[in-house]
DNA sequence: AGCACA
């Protein structure tokens, strides 16, 4: 029961994030670390008080949420584990798109129950949950099986490059690479032409290279595929 | 430790 028993959500809540690092910083290696897991929606991390050392990264697939909270937990980030549960209510920009979204005002924690309440006098009888209930012709979210269906591998600061031209050198590799920060090494194999292995100093530095380099053309035929490599 | 949507 480490983490809880919080439902399954969207959106994940992140703690004991190392609070010395800026906001926008914050976010941009948050969103660098997690878009391997699906696509990210939005962020949040404030720095009040209250709410500094936490944030928000809400994603467009529970599937991909899940993968994170599970992958990520305690991954060292700037020198600090991270703490990684489900979020414990819907984030906005996810009641956006279902189309769902109330802007909030003074608003207690009783706001579901007379709403639904009221809903409900001229609408169907409850749902239980809530789960579904957006028939007012809004876009309806496209799923996309497969898209993410990619096997999760756990951060590493090895990455593991596919889809390279044959003609690619290591000294082509290491120009696009050496620009990302704890950058060490590109080994090529030899005998598998096509495939590379990028050495970082560690799994934060690799992942943002990742991000940054995925899909990267070296001709128009190949888009690099990168993921971390397996252990 | 701390669950928001500047």
């Amino acid at each position: 029961m480490l983490s809880g028993d919080i439902p399954p959500n969207q959106t994940i809540y992140i703690k004991n994030l190392n609070e010395k690092i800026k906001k926008e910083e914050l976010k941009r290696s948050l969103y660098c670390l997690f878009s391997q897991y699906g696509r990210i929606l939005d962020i949040i991390a404030l720095k009040t008080p209250k709410l500094r050392g936490q944030a928000w990264v809400c994603f467009s697939e529970v599937t991909a949420a899940s993968n994170a909270v599970r992958q990520m937990q305690n991954f060292p980030f700037y020198e600090k584990p991270m703490r990684i549960q489900y979020a414990k209510s819907k984030s906005d920009c996810i009641a956006k798109e279902e189309g769902s979204f109330v802007p909030r005002e003074k608003k207690k924690k009783q706001e579901e129950k007379a709403e639904r309440k009221r809903h409900d006098e001229s609408k169907q009888s409850a749902v239980p949950n809530g789960t579904h209930g957006a028939s007012n012709g809004g876009p309806t979210a496209s799923f996309r099986p497969g898209s993410n269906a990619q096997e999760a591998v756990a951060p590493n600061n090895i990455l593991f490059i596919e889809n390279l031209p044959y003609e690619t050198t290591g000294r082509m590799l290491e120009m696009l690479f050496e620009q990302y920060p704890g950058f060490k090494e590109v080994r090529l194999i030899d005998a598998k032409p096509g495939i590379a292995f990028v050495d970082f100093e560690d799994d934060v530095q690799s992942s943002m290279a990742m991000q940054a380099l995925q899909g990267f053309k070296i001709t128009p035929q190949n888009p690099m595929s990168i993921n971390f490599a397996k252990k």
